[in-house]
DNA sequence: GCCTCATTCAACCATTCGGTTGACGATTCA
DNA sequence: TGAATCGTCAACCGAATGGTTGAATGAGGC
């Protein structure tokens, strides 16, 4: 409960940001440049990079000079200890929870296990 | 993507706070009074008052008096749409969250499902 | 070398945040 | 009734946020 109060901390605070979690959705679709992934959003470049950098800091994003572009790549895999942080929380508390599980298995976000013999 | 967008705004917001998270996990244990809730932090009574206000705002806590003290209790479903949020990227890459599912399933936070016909 | 495009830096502004202290409204108990 | 307990409100403070604008840096193209 420690060590990574910090990652926890900029993770949950850069997705409490809506333009945020907007751009992170952008990303699933592929990399993408800075002014690409700022072109639907009225707002400046500058605050566009800004947001970018939060999410960087946070390790959500990662960015690769490439030309003179720089592309932002989506790191999925730092959502990981925020989502195991609540996720611990489903199994502390399993009643809220089941209808989160139906929902996701209903979903096909949580894919029913069948290599467990 | 447009509805609950305050919602999901305020709950990441208030997860970004690690006496918040720590109050929630708290919260796991029971309902408890606001400053039984308030004894192991080094923090004025006040200062939880107002965090105990953001989580509340969040719908992540509910308060009920009783006598002179007031109660608070987690309420865990008011989480589903931040977990949801979360998940569904992991839907989408799910190559970098295999990991995640197989670390949840090796803790016992995923317990295999053998309820399904 | 120079111009242009892509991005960030710097300074600034208004607002919010996390915290403190002290006063205040409720409630219980003697 | 009066005193103690529980919790919030109000005012304040310093620091961080989210945004703007304008100048500066970096990389290609001519």
């Amino acid at each position: 409960m420690t060590g990574s109060d910090a990652h926890l901390d900029a993770t949950f605070a850069a997705l409490a940001d809506p333009t945020r979690r907007a751009i992170v959705a952008r990303l699933l679709d592929g990399d993408m440049t800075v002014s690409a992934l700022a072109e639907p959003f009225e707002q400046s470049l500058a605050a566009i990079s800004k947001h970018l950098g939060i999410l960087t800091r946070a390790g959500l994003v990662t960015q690769r000079r490439e030309g003179r572009a720089k592309y932002c790549r989506l790191e999925i895999a730092s959502l990981r200890p925020a989502v195991i942080w609540m996720e611990s929380f489903g199994h502390a508390a399993a009643e809220d929870f089941d209808a989160l599980e139906a929902f996701l298995k209903g979903e096909g976000l949580l894919p029913a296990e069948d290599d467990q013999p």
